[in-house]
DNA sequence: TTTCTTGTTGAGACCGGTCTCAATTGGAAA
DNA sequence: TTTCCAATTGAGACCGGTCTCAACAAGAAA
């Protein structure tokens, strides 16, 4: 138990060779766990190297093998619970795999996911889980794919992108949602998004770049033009980007002369800045407004009345895409899988009967 | 615009090289960014490079340059909102340095924060923020730190270990949290971790791993001293590890006839689960029972009554930590340095004076 | 004893970059 | 015109592993 001088040169196979006294190969050969070798050399090796501490160098071995045990993963933002959580899904089955994680966060912004990928892919990751920004702007993860690389798309499609894709049922969560509502008797309906538009108002799905968002307003859409309610892409409001964005939206909407009677929150965050607001202008939920949101956050359960919120099972969301990218790196074949988690409304007592 | 068919061999230098005519090393240099090279040949290789739409591969680069642009993140549970926002200060910093982030969350169990740090310093990090475990046991940190690696602490600090150190004033906070609470009358201060013991109870600091949450043990303890009230040992709880072990201690501590009066939260996620309790036992906070909490989570501005809480400075603690990290890959010599950022209570309703 | 396996080992190429060093060239200085 | 210097380029070693292939030894089969 020497104190071995802090050298900056580390410790190399070929050092563990020379002390062991065997060739380069062989000490690889234990060291790397490949081949045969026999009991008596092993010991040698493995003595010699202790002795040296050695570290392998995952990098040179991955120069040579073409894997680096890496999967690179891209999300929108790790702050926000529902990123957190889906990568914890994703980290946990990764380790599980031998696996590490390269985390970027694009901020939802298409500059920084196109440099994310670009890095990733110079960082010769073995796969690639992606939370498009926009599905309708994939070219570059289109490119990726083309130079070989298993990519699995994390709580958005791409009709484009024929890969591995693992997304909640969010038409239909929203459409469940937006019905029970209107049987509530609710026909100012307001769906608040994160997502944004070239000109920040909303006038068609088509504009909405984010797939689960935009399945979750079709939906929403649908069922209010089924219930004879029109004109209801007046009520979708878009960019609630920060939480000053979302404030200012959110008091307009509030003290605007035809208030909605009703909010549907497309994220946890924009959920809970619904909540504040209405606390900051006097109004009562449910009374004055009904709200639901989308994320079963931690915070939704306690507030006074709890929020009623669509249950996403978000880890799941991660730990499925992980296992499904780590069955093509293990070199599963075959079609891409398209995987829908369900969601679940948890109804609480943010929602109320209108008259 | 060709159809490129999905190769998988990449395009290297020697590629670009040689469909532009000149030798290896002068396309390296060009594609590489380093040493002189004339105008026209310049731009017959970045011709030749986008031609063939070559990529660098890092890996190849880190070899022979020793760096490998990537930091290695150990936290205790991303999913946990303390370490998400830390680590999103992390991220960002460093991707403004140009670095990726390696995640690793190690449940803050020391042989996976072993197993992690192995890892890291196999696939070769250039640097390494950490938030360990046990303060007490930080002899892999010290390998890392002898073999060369640049290391920052987060959160948690070491005595052995002279690095660059980045935490909040705990003890500061947890000194005056509590004579708060015995201004207002409070002699029954329960004190609630999820740092365990090997006998699941407390009894002495020393057996706190978690230096941050001992640092603050210690402030509460010596102003219960200071003010007269002995045998506080007893209302430190430990071992609120998952959400269930949480919800057991709490309802127990609750019902006991003696019951505190005061509970303080050691982390956001604690602190909920009191205020869920709480309510499950009809209990009134502030009436019956007064609750801080430590970090200034979502939700404890929008339960009623709000939650007062220390506010931590979290997303500057990561960034900080990683802006220190980044100086020392940049040749920043020097003494390690120690930064203790400031923490603030926020006083909400739910604490109140006790007769 | 001879031949054939099978197991074990070493030599050296290779992965895709970087980097050193020597050679070559062209223009400025003498 | 000759000499010198700086700019540009190429050849090839190197980073630290993996992996192929050939050599060799020992035991089994003939």
């Amino acid at each position: 138990m020497d104190q071995t001088t802090a050298r900056s040169t580390s410790v190399t196979v070929a050092d563990v060779a020379h002390k062991a006294g065997v060739s380069k190969a062989t000490a690889a050969r234990v060291l790397g766990g490949y081949g045969t070798v026999s009991d008596r050399v092993r010991a040698a090796v493995v003595a010699a190297a202790r002795e040296l501490d050695y570290r392998p160098n995952e990098l040179a071995r991955s120069m040579t093998t073409g894997r680096s045990g890496t999967i690179g993963v891209v999300v929108g933002d790790i702050e926000n619970p529902f990123f957190s959580l889906a990568v914890r899904g994703i980290t946990d089955v990764a380790r599980q795999a031998g696996f590490t994680v390269i985390l970027i966060n694009s901020g939802e912004d298409l500059v920084a996911e196109r440099a994310a990928i670009r890095t990733l892919l110079a960082k010769r990751v073995d796969g690639l889980i992606v939370s498009p920004a926009k599905e309708t702007d994939v070219e570059h993860l289109h490119e990726a794919v083309r130079s070989g690389l298993p990519l699995a798309l994390l709580d958005r499609g791409s009709d484009t992108l024929d890969v591995d894709t693992v997304i909640a049922d969010d038409r239909h969560a929203a459409e469940n949602i937006t019905r029970r509502l209107i049987t509530l008797g609710h026909s100012r309906i307001a769906y608040l998004t994160a997502c944004d538009t070239p000109s920040h108002r909303f006038r068609t799905v088509r504009d909405i770049g984010t797939g689960s968002v935009r399945r979750r307003i079709e939906g929403f859409l649908a069922v209010c033009r089924e219930a004879g309610l029109t004109g209801m892409e007046d009520w979708v409001h878009v960019g609630a980007v920060s939480s000053e964005h979302t404030h200012r939206i959110v008091t307009e909407m509030l003290q605007s002369a035809q208030r909605p009677t009703a909010v549907i929150a497309s994220d946890s965050i924009i959920g809970l800045e619904v909540f504040k607001v209405h606390r900051q202008l006097g109004l009562s939920i449910p009374d004055d407004l009904s709200l639901v949101s989308f994320h079963d956050a931690d915070w939704t359960s306690v507030t006074t009345p709890p929020v009623t919120v669509v249950r996403q099972p978000v880890y799941d969301l991660g730990a499925t895409a992980a296992k499904l990218l780590v069955e093509r790196l293990n070199g599963e074949a075959g079609p891409a899988r398209k995987v829908i988690l369900k969601t679940e409304i948890l109804e609480r007592a943010s929602m109320r009967e209108v008259f």
